[in-house]
DNA sequence: CCCTGATTCGC
DNA sequence: GCGAATCAGG
């Protein structure tokens, strides 16, 4: 394909929304994001920014407290395959003064069952107890479609992460999340079917 | 690892 | 002019 007007201005509006070239690209068709980014530069627009002109300066971060207080759910864009859809359960708005874990993470997302065990083979929870200590510990936005998406620690404090690790294919959570996530109900069948 | 934009340079 | 390859950073 190649930079008909047409699509030059979608590229210029597209840029001027603040979209990546990955994302341009994608919804151009045809073209790939070194495409796009090499275009953009051929026609000028590279920096987003005003025109601060040849000063670098650090302008005084400007914070305004803002009213709102509900940080959105990592949602996914759009398209997600019906992976992992743990029915989000209700947000219960408790108020927040818990001294031990609290069970409710954040709404919407496959946000796992609570570590509350029964009868989850103790070899899983061993695995766990290991996993958590090389979590990456990434925090709400740094999860992706292949991070373990296990949360630890206590959402009322600072320590407070998800584990991180690779996903195990399609997975919402590491092999050890997963092992213990996931349970059939009862522990251990024999598993003659198959 | 995933992603971002920036640059280079052969075509 | 174009964009793959590469670079630099998060």
């Amino acid at each position: 394909m190649s930079w008909t007007d047409d699509r030059v201005e979608m590229l210029k509006t597209m840029w001027g929304e603040g979209k990546s070239a990955s994302q341009i690209a994608k919804e151009l068709g045809g073209v790939t994001r070194n495409a796009v980014i090499g275009k953009v530069h051929r026609l000028g627009l590279s920096n987003r920014a005003a025109p601060a002109k040849t000063a670098k300066e650090k302008p005084a971060v400007k914070e305004a407290a803002k009213p709102k207080a509900a940080p959105k759910p990592a949602a996914e864009p759009a398209e997600e395959p019906a992976a992992a859809a743990s029915p989000a359960s209700k947000a219960a708005e408790k108020p927040v003064s818990l001294p031990a874990r609290k069970p409710i993470i954040t709404a919407g997302q496959p946000l796992p069952p609570q570590p509350s065990n029964s009868e989850i083979s103790a070899e899983a929870l061993a695995t766990v107890a290991e996993v958590e200590k090389k979590a990456k510990k990434l925090v709400l936005m740094e999860l992706t479609e292949r991070t373990c998406k296990w949360p630890i620690g206590d959402p009322a404090t600072d320590d407070f992460w998800f584990c991180g690790l690779g996903v195990q294919t399609g997975k919402p959570y590491c092999e050890a999340h997963n092992a213990v996530a996931f349970q059939p109900m009862s522990a251990r069948r024999d598993r003659r079917a198959r």
